[in-house]
DNA sequence: CCGCGAGTGCGACACATGTAGTATGTCGGC
DNA sequence: GCCGACATACTACATGTGTCGCACTCGCGG
C-alpha cells in the first residue's frame, strides 16, 4: 500500500461533493445534484461542473452507462482526510506533526469520556 | 477573551509570509523579501504584493515610518493555527473535532518519547 | 542642485474555485 | 416518425491566489 503522495488539494466545495458520493455510492450527476441542491442550494449545472472538474483532477471517476455518466469517488474518506491533515501540518507547523498533535490536543475541549477514549487509543498504540 | 471567529483564510504562500514576520518581528517589505527570496525564490515585488493584500485582509498591519512601510503580523501563530485547525476539522470532519482528534492520533507514528508527552498532556488536562 | 538608487504603488497575467446559463444530443412514447 | 424530457457539453464570469514587471518618487551624496 501507499506510495501515493496526494497531488491534489480538495477545496471546500469539493469536500461536499465527495461526501455526497461517499454517502450515496456511484451516482449520476442528477443524483448527486439532488442531494446537494437541498443541502447546499447548488444548481444542477454547478454540481455537474464540479464533478467534471474533479474527474480531471482524479478525485472522481466517471463511467458511461448507456448515455448517462456514473460518477464514483476515487479517493476514500480515509485518504482524503489523511491528505488534508498532511496539508494542515505542512502549512501551519512546517511539517512537524508531533508539534501539531501537541497543539491540537492542548487546544481541545474534551468531555471526560472523549478524553478516556483518546488516552486508551494512545496507550494501545505501539 | 476572544469571540473573534476568523473571517479570513490563510493560503499556503501567506503562511510563509507570516512566518517570516513572526521570526523577524516588524519589518520593511525589503526585509521580508530578503528572507523569502532565499527560502522561496520570490521576487521582491511578489512579496510586496503579498504583504499589501494581507494588509487588506487584516492579517498584517502596516505603519509608515518615514517614507518606508513597516509591516507587522496582526495574527499570532497561536491564532492562525487555531483557525487552520478549525478549518481542517470543518472541511474534513464536518466540524466534529473529537473525531478529528481520534483520527489524527490513530494516524500518527510517534516515538516513545512523543507518546509519553502526549499522554501526560492528556492526563494533565481537566 | 541634480542624478541615482532604494522603496513604493500599481497594473498585469495565468490558473483555481465557486457558481451558473445555454445549446446540443438522444431515447422512449405517442 | 416526431416531440419532449433529461443529460451532456460548452461557455461564462467573478473572486482569490501566485507571480511579476515597471514607472514613479524622494532623500542623500557629490
Amino acid at each position: 500500500m501507499s506510495g501515493e503522495r496526494a497531488e491534489w488539494t480538495i477545496s471546500d466545495a469539493e469536500w461536499d461533493v465527495l461526501e455526497a458520493l461517499w454517502d450515496r455510492g456511484p451516482s449520476t450527476a442528477r443524483g448527486v445534484a439532488e442531494t446537494l441542491e437541498s443541502s447546499r442550494g447548488w444548481a444542477y449545472s454547478t454540481v455537474k461542473t464540479m464533478l467534471d472538474r474533479m474527474v480531471e483532477k482524479g478525485l472522481v471517476g466517471a463511467r458511461q452507462v448507456g448515455n448517462v455518466w456514473e460518477y464514483t469517488a476515487v479517493v476514500n474518506a480515509e485518504t482524503a482526510r489523511r491528505s488534508a491533515w498532511r496539508r494542515f501540518v505542512e502549512a501551519a507547523f512546517g511539517g512537524a506533526s508531533a508539534s501539531a498533535l501537541q497543539f491540537v490536543l492542548a487546544e481541545a475541549r474534551l468531555s471526560r469520556k472523549q478524553r478516556e477514549e483518546l488516552l486508551n487509543l494512545l496507550k494501545d498504540k505501539e
